[in-house]
DNA sequence: TCAACATTGATGCAACTGCATTTAGTGCGC
DNA sequence: GCGCACTAAATGCAGTTGCATCAATGTTGA
């Protein structure tokens, strides 16, 4: 049981840990120097905002981005609490509720858009090309399927407006 | 200023973050299921023992493992408390301290690297060729560099045993 | 030599996370 | 209709993080 992982996977590892965290930090950053929340905002908001009225189930909010249910719960009491969204009654089903984007939750979303496309391209779009871009995308989704439990690929696809999940 | 990145440093963007969490998660949870600590703990506990005389300043530690100055600090408190590290002062600099490892530290470090070195396999070495791996790590590497500050890219090789770095 | 400044490491505080549990409501089988 | 297992969401608690600050020591330059 030993000695199992190659050099070459082992630097893999390192440099997706190392790489992933500067380049989130960096991100972070940039965004937080511009004054706006954390990314997990902007994630939930763009769901929201993408959704048919506006509004979600957490459960489906939980979903969408991959996060725990408690975190879920906690992010909208942090999105409601700044009058970025409101939590609706649910008259299907009376345990749980919708949470609806509110104006100024759209308006931040677009703004940060702004200042969240920019880091990307600082951080990835301009020390990769097009080309390179693809072939890591394809690589790290190697990395993705077949491990644990079933997921999406490429079916959610994103376009503009990066959803990240985490 | 809109617009910026191409869809496919986006797709990268976005790829680089969900798969590294989900990579992350799955050895995390792989290293608490065999009953190991964070991940963190043995990325110090290898730093300390390949240490000259397995004992390093607080400072250095810090550097290597890219750690905030307060974070290296209380991850020195917790091996403490367990018995893995010991903080001996530092006669040269009174400021200073040495932190040491001790036999029980460096046995752990043994024995977490059979469960860590099994979930870098199952994780990445199974999903992954050599030549891809190594293709991946060239890919991340482009993002490290020339972005902020200077880094020590690959002289500071990591051979087997992995020092991840946050 | 000594004042001004820099570096090392610790710590108080508020915010955030993970975990386990709770509260409320649903739906199924009988 | 009733009990029981299940799902949705919230929450108390302990542990962890980030930020700012502090105390102690070291360094430098007039």
């Amino acid at each position: 049981m030993k000695r199992k992982p190659s050099t070459e996977a082992t630097e893999a590892w390192i440099r997706l840990m190392r790489i992933q965290s500067r380049v989130l930090d960096a991100v972070e950053q940039d965004l937080k120097k511009a004054g706006f929340p954390p990314l997990a905002w902007y994630d939930a908001l763009l769901e929201l905002s993408r959704a048919p009225s506006g509004e979600l189930r957490p459960v489906e909010l939980e979903k969408q981005m991959l996060l725990p249910q408690y975190s879920t719960s906690r992010l909208i009491d942090r999105l409601v609490e700044e009058g970025l969204a409101v939590r609706r009654e649910c008259k299907m089903d009376k345990r749980g509720l919708f949470v609806e984007i509110t104006d100024a939750g759209r308006e931040l979303q677009k703004k940060m858009w702004n200042s969240y496309s920019a880091a990307i391209e600082r951080h990835i779009g301009s020390k990769l090309s097009d080309a390179d871009a693809v072939k890591l995308t394809g690589l790290l989704d190697r990395l993705g399927c077949c491990g644990g439990n079933a997921q999406a690929s490429s079916k959610d696809v994103v376009s503009k407006e990066a959803a990240t999940a985490r």
